[in-house]
DNA sequence: ATGTCTTTGTGAACGCGTGCACAAAGATGG
DNA sequence: CCATCTTTGTGCACGCGTTCACAAAGACAT
């Protein structure tokens, strides 16, 4: 986490939850694929299930953008579509820059669901001069220098941090500095930002050592189980990880 | 989020939280940081601003974990980095198959915190018969007729999708009958499995998504203290998004 | 051994998020 | 126009997570 604005802590932004805000874009998403389908209205059951929520929860997070559904019918999707991209912003076409231009920027530069959501990437950067010039993903690379005078000549106010974890913080503070006020940021650091700047992180290392953790258990639980009991074959067959690892010792 | 196990509704594990469990990961790659510094011990509140939290949030989560600090001292780090280690499975090697190396997937196969943390890319698995047996990130690209195989030869038990949205769940559904417990998702879809898998996902476009709600609210708030009209400095120079698109009007 | 000083570990209060359950609203049919 | 039926919108209760604030614990100096 960033030591500014990421967790906001209880700023019910103009009285939308963040947890709401969280599932906006999910509901979006399957509202996009019904409206796709034509599918004239739906209800907070339907909608529900599609976006994988309770539906008293998605009724609940709608009351707070207002009353948009019909008792007895359900919700308008087209009117809603419209209402939930008002609300996050989308309706507009903001220019992201993305910096650091590897494996991971590249993909990123490539990827499909920013273009199609109103958002628009406006220019690659990154700090090896073999790549400047180059083009990806038909845009062609620019040089760290002149970062500050594509983020002005561009207003852009949303980067991406795409760089090695040593770079992030310098590069965040470049970006800050020349008025970018929200930071996606894939580099495994926390970055420390002013107030009124909010950084989300995307770990992807993090999230699989989530998942390791819970894998663990299940493992532990696998004859003891008291519900589950996962009860994997006899023999040491069965899936999981490979063998102990001597790691660090306690002092 | 998925249908099946991944709010996990109150099902604290094992006695730690699951927003302890979330943070973990952080508190390890800064302690992991001081270990490499040779730094002996750290104090709560130290350590915190390093990680990014509040100190007394910290310490509640070691409490989780047991009694691990020194009163007047702090906490030995060594010991710290493996007792967490050990609490997050991460004493042990995971292998890991990536399905769908597009940019991303590629882009997975090459990130350097996989192996850091203990997890191996085991296999990519990918649709394409024309991908097969090319090599990427040197490993070998094999095809999805082969994932039930692969995945039982090598005992995995996590699996990272990374293919189009439309081919997810079916993904996921070979994954999971083939044995795999956990998923992390990179596909903008829903994913459904059954009770007793965990999936955690990821997804680019919502991250922006909820960036631009805030900076949405950040430009409203420029002059007008609180409620609505933007009112931006004069012209329209300021950062921002380039201008209104229509979108859908309301029925 | 005793006192002081630092830092941990945690009890308690508070606020947010979730889910239940139901009343109100409106559509639909007779 | 009235009755019935569906579905929304929300009051309420509960539980998790966060934070404060402080007593207990131990290091360290004298």
């Amino acid at each position: 986490m960033a030591t500014g604005r990421t967790h906001r802590p209880a700023t019910r932004s103009r009285g939308i939850p963040e947890a709401t805000v969280a599932r906006l874009p999910l509901y979006l998403r399957a509202l996009t694929a019904l409206s796709e389908r034509s599918v004239p209205t739906v209800s907070s059951e339907e909608l529900a299930a599609a976006a994988g929520v309770n539906s008293a929860k998605l009724r609940k997070d709608f009351s707070y953008l207002g009353s948009y559904g019909t008792r007895g019918v359900g919700y308008d999707v087209e009117y809603l579509v419209y209402q939930i991209s008002r609300e996050l912003g989308l309706t507009q076409d903001w220019p992201v820059v993305i910096v650091g231009i590897g494996n991971l920027g590249a993909a990123l530069a490539n990827y499909g669901g920013f273009a199609s959501r109103g958002f628009r990437v406006a220019a690659l950067i990154d700090a090896d001069p073999a790549m400047a010039g180059k083009p990806v993903a038909g845009i062609p690379v620019q040089h760290t220098d002149d970062l500050e005078k594509i983020i002005d000549d561009n207003g852009v106010s949303i980067g991406v941090i795409a760089t090695p974890a040593g770079a992030a913080q310098q590069v965040c503070d470049r970006l800050v500095a020349a008025g970018v006020t929200s930071i996606l940021n894939f580099a495994p650091t926390v970055l420390s930002v002013p107030d009124g700047v909010d950084v989300r992180k995307v770990d992807l290392s993090i999230e699989l050592q989530i998942l390791a953790f819970h894998e663990q258990r299940k493992a532990g639980e696998e004859v003891t189980g008291e519900s589950g009991a996962v009860v994997r074959a006899p023999k040491d067959s069965g899936k999981g990880p490979d063998g102990d690892v001597p790691a660090v010792m306690p002092a």
